[in-house]
DNA sequence: TTGACCACGTA
DNA sequence: CGTACGTGGTCAAC
């Protein structure tokens, strides 16, 4: 297919030292020329480039070769990001550039090529490679370009760019027989790795004033001194220990105490986890004493003034390292509490005064993209609803409630509950989605690999270790649910991108920045001014991103989209 | 020091 | 608790 886009690898040398992209040398190629020097003035170039001709830029991974052009406040446009396009193409997480050179050739990647540098090979043995020459006689390209060491000569960084581009090509080539959707996948997934960059950039705002109170209320004042937090810790220990005189030397940081010091007091219990103490909590006052000090704890240990003072910048931003896609169906994955930053917490993320923000969530989207993925017109047909489980439900002749978790129990594999009257009636009523999970789960369970809808490798092999097929039901039937759960989380993963990526094109004019992107949810950083439209621009973007995705099948999405200055407001 | 396990936050 | 992730705690093995 041609595609008539221009494509330039843009390659930066790993300063030392250094942030990335602001020292050493970089590069731009292309197929009929190439251009070398400081990176900053390559940098510039490029964003000469993006502006005149927006073309696809081709880098071995966002994350190494991006950040340069991103804190320079270049958006690029397209790109090609030979790491994510690899991990869509053949599944997995390991895609440096050693990798992703040798499966895109064709040649083992395992066992990995040796070190070159010979410090222990008999002389002899081993033809000393030349300088200037980027790829060895087995075909894999010399280690010490993979680790950046050999990137110091602008020739050097040319054939890096030039070794992308070939990449890139038979990348392209790959994708092409992998079904209609795996190139529009490839570049939203590479939309998705810059993305990640700028989120990195631009961190989630923070009312640090806020954060501080909520803390605060939690673990109590800021203590001045190791003393004094060691006494904080003490006198909430106490207030736990209290209903316990005889035990008060029980660690409560130590599950094996705790169930000894439960049952001493008459609550048995296998574990200590919430959900199974939860029952007891009348039984006894020390349970609920307990559960409530892990609340407590958990803010002062995970999320406690540790965590503002590091995790939160001077600009009141909080950053944590974000990746496109996980090792399994592809969702994005964050650090330092951006994915699982407690609702009790969230009051403190709030939009910069004179800013506002546009929060969106998708409605739903796991049941819908299941009426995609399996083209079952019935399922189809109930997505028109703004809640779907209201036509599923007529038609299955139950409650709401009752359809909603046979649904959830057809997707999930939950075992527990009964809901298997209502799955009857699923499997009855929509043959075609219930027979598209089976197929997933049975795919699974004999160890096959298999494609989400947008393409991505699923390989549940990875769960085999040296165990033959058979040999654990157990473990069988974990590959069942896991490929089962992986073709609808990771197709709802790549929609989430197609949607993310056209609404970060869309409100790029508007001044937004994305600021937090949750799997079904997402944060935009607004100037308050252009937040209705920045809204409207969401909304719409849903409409295009999902009907592009998923071929224009008759499935409807729904976002819950509104503009608010904190987020927690306006949550259901 | 490292890896396993627990426990728990989010979707 | 269906799956997935990241974090911080303890423990046993190194």
């Amino acid at each position: 297919m041609s595609t008539g886009e221009e494509l330039i690898a843009l390659v930066v040398a790993p300063g030392t030292g250094v942030p990335p992209g602001s020292g050493g040398l970089a590069a731009l190629v292309a197929d009929e020329w190439a251009q070398t020097g400081p990176a900053a003035e390559i940098l510039a170039r490029a964003g000469r480039l993006e502006a005149d001709r927006h073309p696809r830029w081709v880098w071995w991974a966002a994350s190494t070769d991006a950040p340069g052009l991103v804190r320079a406040r270049t958006r690029p446009r397209r790109c090609w990001d030979l790491a994510e396009v690899h991990r869509l193409l053949h599944g997995g997480w390991e895609a440096g550039p050693a990798v992703v050179w040798a499966e895109a050739h064709g040649i083992p990647t395992a066992p990995p090529p040796p070190p070159s540098e010979d410090l222990f090979a008999f002389a002899g043995e081993e033809p000393r490679l030349a300088d200037d020459v980027l790829v060895r006689p087995d075909g894999h390209l010399r280690p010490d370009a993979v680790t950046g060491a050999w990137l110091t000569t602008p020739e050097r960084l040319v054939a890096w760019g030039r070794a992308a581009l070939v990449v890139a090509e038979r990348q392209r080539a790959e994708l092409s027989g992998e079904g209609p959707r795996a190139l529009a996948t490839a570049h939203a997934e590479s939309a998705a790795a810059v993305l990640c960059v700028e989120l990195e950039r631009d961190g989630l705002p923070i009312d640090r004033a806020r954060a501080e109170q909520l803390i605060a209320a939690s673990a109590g004042p800021r203590p001045a001194t190791e003393e004094e937090a060691a006494a904080a810790r003490r006198e909430r220990d106490r207030l736990v220990l209290r209903h316990v005189p005889c035990r008060e030397s029980t660690d409560l940081r130590n599950p094996a105490q705790v169930r000894e010091l439960l049952a001493a007091v008459g609550v048995d219990v296998p574990t200590t986890r919430k959900w199974v103490l939860d029952p007891y909590r009348d039984t006894h006052p020390v349970v609920d004493a307990l559960l409530r000090w892990r609340k407590a704890e958990r803010v002062s240990s995970t999320y406690g003034y540790r965590w503002l003072d590091t995790a939160v910048g001077p600009d009141d931003r909080l950053r944590g390292r974000w990746t496109a896609c996980d090792g399994a169906g592809g969702r994005m994955t964050a650090e330092n509490g951006l994915h699982n930053l407690p609702v009790d917490l969230r009051p403190a993320v709030a939009a910069a005064p004179g800013w506002a923000f546009v929060r969106a969530d998708l409605g739903q989207v796991e049941p819908r993209v299941l009426a995609v993925v399996s083209g079952d017109a019935a399922f189809a047909e109930a997505t028109r609803a703004d809640d779907l489980y209201a036509p599923v439900a007529s038609r299955l002749g139950v409650e709401r409630p009752v359809a909603k978790v046979a649904v959830l129990a057809a997707m999930y594999g939950q075992r527990s509950g009964a809901a298997g009257e209502a799955l009857e009636g699923l499997e009855r009523a929509y043959p075609v989605a219930m027979a598209h999970l089976d197929r997933a789960y049975a795919a699974g369970v004999r160890g096959a690999d298999l494609r989400t809808f947008g393409g991505r490798l699923i390989r549940t092999g990875r769960f085999l270790a040296d165990r033959p097929l058979g040999s654990d039901p157990a473990l069988d039937a974990a590959r069942g649910r896991f490929a089962r759960n992986a073709i609808i989380q990771g197709a709802a993963a790549e929609l989430f991108k197609a949607w993310v990526a056209t609404v970060r094109a869309g409100t790029a004019a508007l001044g937004a920045e994305i600021v937090l992107c949750l799997h079904d949810e997402l944060l935009l950083h607004v100037p308050e001014e252009h937040a209705a439209e920045a809204a409207e621009q969401v909304d719409r973007s849903l409409g295009a991103a999902a009907h592009w995705w998923s071929g224009g099948a008759p499935v409807r999405f729904v976002s819950d989209t509104s503009v608010i200055h904190r987020w927690s407001e306006a949550k259901e």
